[in-house]
DNA sequence: CGACGTGTCGAAAACGTTATCGACAACGAT
DNA sequence: ATCGTTGTCGATAACGTTTTCGACACGTCG
């Protein structure tokens, strides 16, 4: 009489004695069970090596001492904060669920809201929201956005100094004596990719350079949404000396498009990434990039919305600093 | 009458003017429903926004569309694999979910028991075991073990040739005019590592260097407990002169240890590492280590695990080459 | 005109758990 | 003796789904 392997809380019950009830009251140890009684269903438990369905207990209760971690796609700034979060996760006494659906291509928007509603209520106390697209935060559950579609507004959020970064990139090349500069953008939808792109238009600004729109391309911060625009700059009639993208998975692309065209990365186009994802050093020539704390944004991203499902308030928004790192893939003209 | 923000299957079916179970056939559409009353509801479903409970669905019936990782912890070895696991999962129509549970130190063995018994039967159809301890896949549902605790016997697996690579790594030394080498172990319960310190002592036999237990150490292929005893060998009265650790977290651990005793890589000491997750190419100096497909491992572990699910048979194991890929640790003595 | 299929729907049970509440016994206090 | 108190336990109702099955209203066929 056990179709499946599962071991339920009525098979221990039966197997002691009591009530299933009376199982789940030492499970939880409540108030109100014999210590006699404990020990013997205690010993059960042991014996038939049972381990509580999460999916039952979170449909009836409310908690279940579970954060969600909602992402597109484990690409590497997802799994980089998954780090991060994984570290801080330690001292909570939390555990984590990392969630990804089999998106088509077409219904990479809204994701976020859909995978909310299917587990938040049930199964997760508390979300992460990697990269969303769609703020409206329902109050079901508290939710903090990382590197959300607009700043820091809505739900409490945590991002980094985009346009600072950008424009320490972009200022890198500008004092390599690059003065045609290519700015392959970011996922549209994101403020971070308008951010980034701000901070270019403010480098080139301060240094004097008009903006040639012509230099201006949008990608997607996926690889292969960065393909065709980085072939578009590097194949321009007056070509740019330099490639500023606005995340590493499109540098590393543009290099491997530039090489694709028989150009050398850095001595015939310079290539500068974003994110400092460990990637990026894995690159020949190595990636010059803008460093995001990604680890610190992981966990303080945890810290945060443990700190919300426990009632504890907090400032809605945090933004922490970047840095450029010089490697290979940049060099004066 | 919403304490929660979650709008369920019952207000989809009040707001329609049907039951739930009519709701419940227009979701999965089922066969029994008119045409009128299923658009009715579409429109309804659309207006609340509603999104099934996978926590309730899954209760309910046996099948989820939802392919569990099960992970102690989210390190390099993980992500990457989780990066190969998120490629393969687009073409199949399944869902990820990873799951770590906040481990305290002392039950880190054992786990994969325990959240396999908590998720199996509900909420995921199949498990990917990332490096688990204990076999014992107690049929309940289809199970793939990457890189486990007793090499391919029991449960199907994906490994890498690890005696290959370990082999690799340690004639590489030899081959640089290292005679004294050390090797700091893996965790002792894992297959792989015991593996790899069968390739050390088979290059080292082959070469007519005899092992020196003074040379062997136990770590755990994690940064911490790697540290004690790089700090031993390299403190040794007859010093090797180059260490090969287990994996890279402890590799990249012994050149930190490396530098705090003052010693310089490879100048002093060389270094070897194993796995090549993205980090190795981040240190500095970048480590010399014996590349895994683990993208590929990733990728095969979820095939295999679908089809399992899907009751196609499959080649209980499958491992894949390693290669060694030398970079800047490693020096002719 | 009765029998029977066909299409459409809803009532109700089930999944594994937790929470509420009442039943019951034993016991000390009045 | 009676009454309340305390400690222990189990029935039972939820939680949000899916699934089975029967009810009902039509037509259609003999």
């Amino acid at each position: 009489m056990r179709p499946t392997g599962r071991v339920t809380i009525g098979d221990v019950a039966r197997s002691a004695g009591v009530s299933v009830a009376t199982v789940s009251k030492v499970i939880n140890d409540r108030y109100g069970v014999a210590p006699e009684t404990s020990a013997r269903v205690h010993e059960v438990i042991a014996d038939l090596g049972y381990e509580s369905s999460i999916v039952a207990r979170s449909l009836r209760s409310r908690r279940t001492n579970v954060i969600g971690i909602l992402v597109a796609e484990f690409e590497p700034f997802s799994t980089e904060l998954l780090k991060g979060i994984s570290e801080a996760v330690e001292e909570t006494g939390y555990e984590l669920l990392a969630y990804s659906g089999g998106l088509r291509r077409d219904d990479r928007i809204g994701w976020e809201q859909r995978y909310l509603s299917r587990l938040a209520g049930t199964l997760i106390d508390g979300a992460i929201l990697v990269t969303p697209t769609v703020v409206a935060p329902d109050g079901s559950i508290p939710v903090v956005a990382v590197d959300p579609h607009r700043g820091p507004s809505g739900p409490p959020t945590v991002d980094s100094d985009n346009v600072a970064g950008a424009r320490a990139a972009t200022e890198h090349l500008v004092a390599l004596g690059h003065r045609r500069i290519g700015f392959l953008g970011g996922r549209p939808d994101l403020e971070s990719a308008r951010l980034r792109e701000q901070g270019y238009r403010e480098a080139l600004g301060a240094a004097g350079i008009p903006v040639d729109p012509d230099l201006l391309r949008v990608g997607g911060y996926r690889a292969d949404l960065a393909d065709l625009p980085a072939h578009e700059l590097l194949s321009l009639p007056d070509r740019p000396t330099a490639v500023f993208a606005a995340n590493d998975l499109s540098a590393i692309r543009t290099m491997e498009v530039a090489r694709e065209l028989g150009l050398r990365v850095p001595d015939d186009v310079s290539v500068v990434g974003f994110d400092n994802v460990p990637e990026s050093a894995l690159t020949d020539p190595p990636l010059t990039t803008v460093s995001q704390p990604i680890h610190r944004m992981g966990a303080e991203a945890l810290r945060m919305v443990v700190d919300l499902v426990e009632g504890r308030p907090r400032d809605a928004h945090l933004r922490l600093p970047t840095s450029l790192v010089v490697r290979g893939s940049t060099r004066a003209l």
